[in-house]
Formats: C-alpha cells, structure tokens, sequence
DNA sequence: TTGTCTGCAAACACTTTGCACTTTT
DNA sequence: AAAAGTGCAAAGTGTTTGCAGACAA
C-alpha cells in the first residue's frame, strides 16, 4: 500500500512516533495522556536497549529531577505499552524484560547466562518453523520466542567469574 | 559407542530409571537418599506431564497420605532434579514448568494462552538455526528454547471464554 | 465538573531462607 | 555420633491493587 512519505528513517507502518502512537492509543481507549505517562514513553523511544522496570525507574529518578513516576505508575505504564503494540515483554530469570516492538523487525535473542545479556539476530527461517508446526497442531500461532542460551565471546574468556544461574 | 543392553524401553543413555540416576547424582554429591527425596523422584517419574511446584505438592497429599513433603523440600528436591539432569525448568506466566529431561529428546512447544496446555514438538531445524547463529556471534550455545504461542484447536472453537493472558 | 490517574501502603504469588529438630549414614 | 535434611515460620522478589487525593478532559 502506497503511503506518503517526507520523513526519514522507519519502515513500513511507522508513521508516527512512538509517542504519537501511544497517544492515539490512548485516545481510543478514553485513557488520559498525563505527564507520567509522557515521561515514560519518550524515555523509553529514546533508549535502544532492553531494560525492567526497575532500571526505567532508577533511571527516570536520576535524570531530569521532577519528571519522575512512582513504581505502580511504571509497572501500569508499561503494561499500557505493550498492549498498545509499543513494547514487548519477556521474562528471564524471574523478572520482565522489555524491547521496542514498533517498527522493528521480528528477531529473537541470544542470552548470555554470565553476563545476563541479550543478543538479537534475526533468522526467517524460524518463522517457517513455526508456522509449519502450528498448522501441523491445528494451533493459532501469534507470536514466538526463540531464546538461545550459552555464553557470549565475553564471557567465555573471563569463565567462572560471574556466578551461572539458571538456563532459561 | 556400543553399550551392552537387555532392557525394553529407553534410548541412548538411558540405561538408569530416574530414580537410580537421582540416586546416584545424591550419592556422588555427599547428599542423602530420604523418604522425601524418594517419594518425589518417584512421583514425578510416574508423571509424564509438565506440571510446577504446587500441583506436585498438592498431588502428593492427595495420593498416599503420609508420603508427603513440605513446600521447601519440594522447591529445593526440584532443583536438585533439575541440576542432576532429569529435570527442565521453564517460567511461564510467572510461575515454573517442569518437564522430564532424561532420556527424552530434544523438543520445543506450542503454549496455548487459553487453557495454558503445552504441547511438544520437535525439528531438528530449529537446532541447526540455532547453531549456526551462535557460531556467527561467538556465542557457545548451551540450551535453546522455542515457545510458540498462540490458540490450541479447542480454545479456537470456544474464544473469548477464558481470559486472555499475557502472550508470553 | 467528571471521571481517570497517581502514589502510597499494603497485598500478592511464588520461591527461598534461618533455625531447631529429625534422620540418614 | 556426625553431618545432612526437614518443616515451620518468616523473609524475599518482582509485581499488583485498594483507595483518597490530584489532575486531564
């Protein structure tokens, strides 16, 4: 489908910000777009990174003194955002973890257990997969997690320092 | 390598019931062989489902009344399994999975959001996926795991009954 | 003004831990 | 007898909720 377009980066269904985009999603829901809720989607649209909402919130309080949101606020927030399509959620080692979902690409994760971080690396062939078994299973498949456990190069250099947890 | 073998069922490696190989992991551990211990290991080898702590706790006082285990000795037999290899630990929704991992093969599943059933399947391609992408990132993989959510047969039929559930 | 949102404190679900007593070895 | 395991009750995590006052529409 033809769209019009004067604006630079963004693919494919990416007209509006993240922020236009939460706002219209919180208009359509009756929802109010207050202070907090700004706060926390323009920190989130401008971080490129997974975080929890503990980090969001320690990071909120240590920036710009004021534009801050208490925890209930953040955990209510972010799960508006991911209803909204904005943010998806993962849990590793017993805590959500969150990523932009708007305008990225589907992709999967690879998960250090040493240092706890997350590689993407996209493989269509999972997609493939996935929808071969679901139809195999007369099941609906909406979405997919691939998480690949092990050890990044880092961490296979500086072994046993980091106590291991648990695999997934 | 050729193992000498006059047992049924089993495949490669498979030459221990659980119970012997939990027996032997306690042994090798300095760790002792209690009723408790005995009566989980038991429990859970008779099972073929996946199930979490609190259905095996609250199964145990349903069978045999007096073969019971308290709450901690259940969370801490499970890990245990899980470090001698015959268990898999995955959270889902917050809570932990289990699943035999001894003597099974490798399998990924299909997570239904409506009535939260899992069901196996296996591709060696996902395997291959994996491997390929850790090799590209340096990455040593340990362990993968891929969840496809979505809509079982039956919950596709009658929809909108149960609440829906956070995808993954 | 009206109804939603916020922040606080308290509640939550699941899991883990300190400790005195029991049990295996 | 010595060391490890158990169960209880209590403490932890990370997250959610009830409610009175604050605020967007």
């Amino acid at each position: 489908m033809a769209v019009g377009s004067d604006f630079s980066l963004g693919s494919v269904d990416t007209a509006l910000t993240p922020a236009e985009r939460f706002a219209e999603f919180l208009q359509t829901r009756g929802k109010r777009i207050t202070r907090q809720r700004r706060v926390i989607v323009d920190y989130v649209a401008s971080r490129h990174e997974h975080f929890d909402a503990e980090q969001l919130l320690a990071d909120l309080r240590k920036t710009r003194e004021g534009a801050t949101a208490s925890r209930p606020t953040v955990y209510r927030t972010l799960a508006e955002m991911v209803d909204a399509g904005l943010l998806n959620k993962m849990v590793l080692d017993g805590r959500a973890v969150y990523e932009h979902d708007y305008g990225y690409p589907q992709h999967d994760h690879l998960y250090c257990t040493g240092c706890r971080k997350l590689i993407e690396f996209s493989s269509d062939e999972v997609a493939k997969i996935r929808d071969a078994v679901a139809a195999r299973h007369q099941f609906r498949a909406q979405s997919h997690r691939l998480l690949v456990s092990g050890l990044c190069a880092d961490c296979r250099s500086s072994k046993s320092r980091t106590r291991h947890q648990d695999r997934i």
